[in-house]
DNA sequence: ATGCGGACTTGAACATGTTCAAGAAGCTGC
DNA sequence: GCAGCTTCTTGAACATGTTCAAGTCCGCAT
């Protein structure tokens, strides 16, 4: 949309490896996210970022339109260590439970070493508005990594889910997932120990959830449940 | 905490009514929440609230110790008005779902004017550092008397609630509310009817899991999930 | 090689949140 | 009324995200 003429292609983050500018681009991004880890978003200065990086303050809103969207780097890396992990976290584990855990706890270990600054992260991230949401177009690419992975955490497992919430079931899971990642944020506790143990206490129940959502009884509630995700949650454009 | 030795009681909003500072206290923030809804909050810069409200910058900032706080004012001013408007419109609301609408939808009718700048202002109250958050000590009144309201909302109704989900529930309704006032900040449906039609269609499906919470075969499920809340949500210190 | 067009880079200038030292105004006990 | 203390107010100075007009560099067609 705000795709000006001027500026590289930011959507395709990886479109000439090391032509020159992408490796200016690449060494900002490193330069900040390394600042960021160490001594928080807010403390870092877009001047101390460039002065790091060798490269001017104007160069640097070059490549990124604004601070900001030096978090999206984040993002995207964490999501993608996040596929890469969880699988090997996943083998061996057959329950529904233990899977979900496992993914959960994938994430956990993936993000501990940024919760000093997750929450000034978090803070531009729920600003609807900002590209950063998990909700936006553009964080659409890691998100959908990262649902993709939960239909995988299903898939490996033995229980049976009901055909009709096979295909919404994922994206449930992956919102579980945020509410884990939201007790995070805001997790003062050593090593963020509750969320850990709020992760595994959480997922024998989402299991269990998914197990009862076949009963009798329940059916209408499920059936609502399900189409209130389908109409509210998943707003996917007809590819 | 950080209760400082100058500056105003901020804990108190309603220390002396009409002292002179209580005053301009009050000028400041009026005028700040009338340019907010009028033309969002990062278009409406401190120097121009000074000027309207006819203080000075550091006047501002002698009540208010930031920007954001500034908001606090809108949180709060909201929970009142909403615990004032809802039980109206809770009259001759017998069943629970319909009780439950009608305390989602007076939130929504007292918030819509400032939808423009919901965003921004959520933003600031996601971070949990900073002392806008929902779940933060600070807004801790706040949240109380929206809580407290959901009491209201379960009392009145005729549906039987188990014992034990007795003093979670209202709790648990007001992060139901969370969730619809997220969805809401999101929203960009024209007058913002899609969040209406949220809260329309979960409030009966919310009724409907309080109903069946009763059920034998869920109870080992009701169980943990209330120890769930009770362990990683309810925090509240010893009185 | 030369020149041209676009990719890349610069740093000063700007906008705005925030701080602070200084002073004005109001109050209280004498 | 006055001294002294607190509350309140000021505006200039500062820090930092962002913009922009002007350059520099690079690859390629001629």
């Amino acid at each position: 949309m705000s795709a000006s003429a001027s500026g590289p292609d930011e959507t395709d983050a990886s479109a000439r490896p090391s032509s020159k500018g992408e490796r200016t681009r690449q060494r900002i991004i490193d330069t900040a996210l390394d600042m960021f880890a160490e001594r928080g978003y807010d403390k870092t200065t877009m001047r101390a970022i460039a002065a790091e990086a060798g490269v001017s303050v104007g160069n640097a809103y070059y490549y990124f339109k604004s601070k900001e969207h030096l978090i999206q780097g984040f993002y995207e890396q964490a999501t993608i260590r996040h596929a890469e992990l969880t699988p090997t976290m996943l083998e061996g584990k057959e329950t529904l439970a233990e899977r979900i855990e496992a993914a959960l706890l994938a994430w956990l270990d993936i993000a501990g070493p940024y919760h000093a600054f997750a929450g000034q992260f978090f803070r531009n991230a729920a600003d609807p508005s900002s590209p950063l949401s998990p909700f936006s177009e553009d964080s659409g690419e890691s998100r959908d990594r990262d649902i993709a992975l939960y239909q995988e955490v299903l898939e490996g497992s033995k229980t049976k889910v009901p055909k009709d919430m096979a295909d919404i079931l994922p994206e449930m899971l992956w919102l579980h997932q945020m509410v884990v990642v939201l007790y995070w944020v805001y997790d003062a506790s050593p090593g963020q120990e509750k969320s850990k143990e709020l992760a595994r206490r959480t997922a024998p129940l989402a299991a269990r959830v998914v197990a009862l959502s076949r009963l009798k009884i329940l059916r209408p509630l499920v059936k609502q449940g399900e189409e209130l995700v389908r109409d509210f949650l998943i707003t996917r454009k007809p590819a």
